[in-house]
DNA sequence: TTTGTAAATAGTAACTATTCCTATTTAATT
DNA sequence: AATTAAATAGGAATAGTTACTATTTACAAA
């Protein structure tokens, strides 16, 4: 793949923090280091980074975040804030239970565990 | 609340099928009890239905679907077809560590396992 | 270094899902 | 039957995202 000066500045900013922004705060951010860059360029380069693995995509409700955290983890979601908290808990269901009764055959898990974080409880 | 015949018919499409319809699925089915239900009419009464707990809603990625089942229960999603399946497993993980690691309290949990159904492994 | 090129971009239009608006209809009460 | 507030139909508006196209750019080969 051809190296952009865009692309790599969106990275920067998703890989730089932990809240998980929306494609518009991605935007609105990357404006203050590109000022003309576009909308267009913006989400065209969050998904050509997240099919190559470099960002992942958290499907919080009705909103689409991202996550420079590309490792299989979890998140806490504060249902007062909607504040995203990422855990490294370890997600234990029996798959033996799961290939037997419902015959599926899991690969990987989205857990979102939704209560009250530190500020609100 | 005031009785709506509309309302009533998009309870019963939504509550008589296991296949976790959207809002546009349920719109053509009402269309065929209903030939001029309007699209703003079934939204609305989605939303109200689930206020009231007589469905839920269920964020499927990019796609906002309904349940007529109002338990608390996870999801097995076929990664090939997308097709969900309701389960009755528990979620198990340590509450406690949660609290104290991550200084959040858990209310309910909203768990995808993702993989391949019995028609696409 | 220039030159050729395909890939990437900026800017804008188009699209899709959902919500909002308003005149009309309807459920329920008197 | 008359009243009234809630609900509806139909359509306009909005928001988030994708598509389009002329221009620019990365990079390879001459």
């Amino acid at each position: 793949m051809r190296y952009s000066y865009q692309r790599e500045i969106i990275r920067e900013i998703i890989c730089s923090t932990k809240s998980h922004p929306t494609a518009d705060w991605v935007y609105s951010e990357a404006k203050k280091k590109i000022d003309n860059i576009s909308l267009g360029t913006v989400y065209r380069n969050l998904k050509t980074l997240e099919e190559i693995g470099s960002i992942q995509i958290i499907y919080d409700e009705n909103l689409i975040r991202y996550d420079g955290n590309t490792e299989e983890h979890h998140h806490l979601k504060c249902s007062e804030c909607g504040v995203l908290i990422d855990t490294n808990i370890k997600s234990n269901f029996d798959e033996k239970d799961i290939v037997s009764k419902y015959n599926f055959k899991p690969e990987k898990t989205k857990f979102f565990i939704i209560g009250k974080c530190n500020k609100h409880k």
